[in-house]
DNA sequence: ATTGGCACTCAGATAACTTGAGTGCTAACG
DNA sequence: CGTTAGCACTCAAGTTATCTGAGTGCCAAT
């Protein structure tokens, strides 16, 4: 086991490196944290640091940077979660009081989140996956154009345009539209593919390629919402600390373009006992986050998580203040979406 | 008057400069371009360039580099518009087909044109300034709450929640829905404000907080429509050309940040007789994309134009390349949202 | 287990020197 | 007159050499 001490040093080392962005060494160490010994000893302790990977020396004779593994360990046993100032908790209640659609809450969210944090935030829009339908809507825009407009319990919003290949009436787009109701209004996401599997058969078989139209605009609305969306904020940030991420802040911009591999990344995400997850470095298999660490939280809406909400920067990032930060702002945003 | 060849001067220093991302010098100047004279007259061309502030040498003793005034000249009396590569086009063709929703189209559109250009682009979403209203609906979420779509001619659809004072039944949104559709379907958009003036004196006064309610959720559609979004892609591109920028991204990821300061520059370019707008450099007056251009077109619907996509780069930008490429991808855009 | 002491290392800063692509200017030329 | 050859000059960028200081590892003494 690792004497508590050398833990101490450790410490001592991430603090310190993330607040100079400097490799620390013994001597500078001690005149910023009164141990009681001398700098030998804390070169030893070093020595055993080392040697366990979690701290590295980038060339000989300089002094220690942690490693992943490093600040793993210190976010895992060594950090206390600091609470937020004053001012902030303030700056969020007033940004996200007063009422307004899911579009505009998840917009201000996430720009107050990429303020608190200067770093990049994002925000998943909520999955339908574990919600219900409230409705389903068909608006007849053309004689063979249907718009189709599905609302989950949620408060999301989805429509898709339904191409016909025959024109149809008014009459035949009310009664489609309450049969759909029937059958679909409060019932699982999920199961919609199962109800409507003989939807067609209480059709006339003259109608039997509009329906099919139909239902296949309302596949893609449902898959539309399994595939998810995110919105991003505070990519200036990335250019305010570009030597943070060793030079380049490409890949990290890659990703950004590239949504389909954040939401991937978040779906793999699950929250330990802090209500937060964290990837360091490395430990996003994406191998081009490599060092970039990504914090995230669960946002809630009916009781249940619906969808992430969370941060990307430097593995050298301020993990103490960031993870409140995000567990605050998803704990308001949770709250705002109650209402 | 400048004299021709001086000109043509100009033309081999912009191309050779968009090539080589290197000042251009006299001597290396005839290598590339064979004019029938020695460098020495190529460096009185040059001095006289000078003086017109056209180009300008970054230090004493360095070949010159255009200048924003320079490449403004190059652009309108210098170059032609190249046309795209037979690949470029059948890109475009394949990428654009196939009917989607407006969303999907315009994610597909503005990949496309990051892709072709290697810059940032965006799209804006079609303004519902010029357009009608297609149809208005109304849908009781909960006894209180009335979610409000308002569905554009040009297929854009948007949403917003109206919180109620106090619980209304399905008949009075029925009611209300079907007093709205007859007075705002078909009309413009802009004609709403006093469309709507003296509607809550049709109901009975109880319902009057209501009314207003509904009223307010209704404004706050339509202005969101005003105020439009606009869809980027390609950012990755921009740490791949960082030192185009003079050193510094910033700038630009902060444009992109704050989507309101690219609306106001869009809404302020109007497309010149070949249908591109084109800032240079200091031309933008936001003054902090001094070292980037802007490119754009409009795009239409219903044969006027809704609205506008383009690129941003750096003022070092293949301009004859990249108006073509925002020309045909804005005009197979057009094409798409006819159908 | 801790410490003082010492030899060693090496990134980064500073300075001196070299190189080469570029300039401006002038005097001569057709 | 416009063009040219020639020449002295400039300066960014690359190379090399040197210095410095914060850092290390190790060992013998406490």
């Amino acid at each position: 086991m690792i004497p508590e001490r050398s833990l101490e040093v450790l410490r001592a080392i991430v603090q310190d490196y993330i607040d100079t962005k400097e490799p620390v060494g013994s001597k500078s160490l001690l005149e910023r944290h009164p141990f009681g010994v001398s700098s030998a000893t804390i070169r030893n302790d070093m020595a055993l640091l080392e040697e366990e990977e979690l701290i590295v020396a980038p060339h000989t004779s300089s002094g220690r940077v942690p490693t992943d593994k490093g600040y793993r360990l210190f976010v895992d046993r060594l950090s206390e979660v600091k609470p937020l100032a004053a001012a902030e908790r303030h700056a969020i209640e007033s940004l996200l009081s007063g009422t307004a659609d899911l579009d505009d809450i998840l917009g201000r969210t996430v720009r107050l989140l990429a303020q608190l944090t200067n770093q990049v935030a994002m925000v998943q829009y909520p999955s339908l996956g574990r919600s219900k339908i409230h409705s389903v809507e068909l608006i007849r825009l053309t004689e063979n154009r249907i718009l189709l407009i599905l609302i989950a319990d949620n408060g999301r919003v989805q429509q898709h345009i339904a191409v016909l290949a025959n024109a149809v009436d008014e009459e035949f787009v009310a009664n489609t539209r309450a049969k759909l109701a029937t059958l679909l209004n409060g019932q699982d996401l999920s199961a919609v593919d199962s109800l409507v599997a003989n939807f067609a058969a209480s059709f006339a078989p003259i109608h039997a390629a509009e329906i099919d139209a139909i239902l296949a605009a309302l596949a893609e609305v449902v898959d539309a919402n399994r595939q998810d969306k995110v919105l991003l904020a505070g990519t200036a940030n990335l250019a305010k600390s570009e030597r943070d991420f060793s030079g380049s802040i490409l890949p990290v911009l890659e990703a950004i373009d590239e949504q389909v591999v954040l939401l991937k990344l978040l779906a793999e995400m699950e929250a330990d006992q802090n209500g937060v997850a964290l990837r360091i470095g490395r430990e996003n298999e994406l191998v081009n986050l490599s060092n970039a660490s990504v914090l995230v939280s669960d946002y809630e809406n009916q009781g249940a998580p619906v969808a992430k909400i969370g941060v990307i920067g430097p593995t050298r990032m301020d993990y103490q203040s960031h993870i409140s930060a995000v567990r605050a702002v998803a704990r308001y945003l949770t709250k705002t979406l109650g209402n």
